[in-house]
DNA sequence: CCAAAAGTGTTGCGTATACACCCATGG
DNA sequence: CCATGGGTGTATACGCAACACTTTTGG
């Protein structure tokens, strides 16, 4: 009786105001199961091999096993996905990392991305989780189009800093971002960088 | 390379105000996924032979998939929950359903039963899914009960009927229930009886 | 001095909550 | 006539959405 087992993964990152994921050949980045390495451990492993470093911090979640079940062979997919702050793919091949929105309806996994966006949507809709998809520190501004990018709507500025700092999630760092032909803005971290469940929005 | 996967399901079932789980033996019922079926088509399967009959109508969603990666072999269970009217388990052994809150500490599924009432409780507070507990026809205050096991709070009768009608989910049937020692209640149905999203609280 | 982004309050509206009494029936 | 559960309205508090101008900096 073959079955085979694998762990795919949804890789997440926002930057240039846009979701991305990353699909090097148009295919998630996979490994197959195997003895001694629980499925978590292994979509770790999966994602660092591609990364080519250690990831902390980041937020990973298994998002749903599929099947395929063939005459001579039982297919088992188990898919998570994980949010990376921009800073960190540095190091990926860049052209590997597609818009959220510019992901071609023809590639096998579509049906598995579209999935993934809308449980992304819920999740920073209702736990802290964006913070690993940021540095640090950051501005309220950049946090606002992290939003804005995953959610696919904008966000009225007033409204979303008192809602934000009404949570109590972030305190700021005393620093201000500077270098811009702007008005500074002033920087704040979350508190905790561990998931805990808040109404956002 | 020997990797073994099954499936397990949690059995939700409302009576007698309160939440159940069906653990014969102390178990979930379970089944060993091969060739040629599908995750969910098993799933239905390992529940339809527990009840013996056909289940229709019923809500089935997949929970998690939990791994126990042994040295010489892995084992991967894909558990799923459903909510069965109590109109239903008549047929089933009576005392394998056990109420929610008094199942033992000690049973190795103790960490799945507990996520599943959590995911449970969360289902019914976004969704319509609660239809799958009742039958075609009851009236509002059985309906509050419904959700007042789950939730395992009390529910302010007024507003409770307020918010549930003004979501346009129920239509009455017209016809009344008699014979309690007290005035007789409107019966309702569901609309629809699909999943669909609903702000319930 | 101009362009760019930061920062800041108020008002209206709708939804959630809290709360107590009368009604219809069976026995 | 009494016990049981069905059925109903209002006042208050709170959170959300809409909305525009001033401030600080770099060039």
């Amino acid at each position: 009786m073959a079955i085979s087992v694998r762990v795919k993964t949804v890789l997440f990152s926002v930057f240039n105001n846009k979701l991305h994921i990353y699909l090097p050949g148009q295919r998630l980045p996979q490994g197959l199961v195997a003895h001694g390495i629980s499925l978590n451990k292994l979509a770790m492993s999966v994602i660092e091999s591609v990364a080519g470093q250690a990831i902390n911090e980041s937020y990973l979640e298994q998002l749903y096993t599929f099947s395929h079940p063939f005459e001579q062979m039982m297919e088992v997919d188990v898919v998570y996905y994980l949010l990376l702050p921009a800073e960190k793919i540095s190091e990926f091949y860049q052209e590997s990392w597609i818009a959220a929105d510019s992901v071609s309806r023809n590639i096998s996994e579509y049906g598995i991305i579209s999935y993934a966006i809308q449980r992304l949507r819920w999740k920073v809709e209702y736990t802290n989780v964006v913070y690993s998809l940021l540095p640090r520190e950051f501005t309220l501004s950049e946090l606002q189009r992290i939003y804005e990018s995953i959610l696919g709507r904008k966000l009225d500025k007033r409204n979303f800093r008192r809602k934000i700092l009404s949570l109590g999630l972030l305190r700021s760092s005393g620093r201000k971002r500077t270098g811009l032909k702007a008005r500074p803005a002033r920087m704040f971290r979350f508190r905790e960088r561990k998931p805990s469940m808040v109404q956002v929005f």
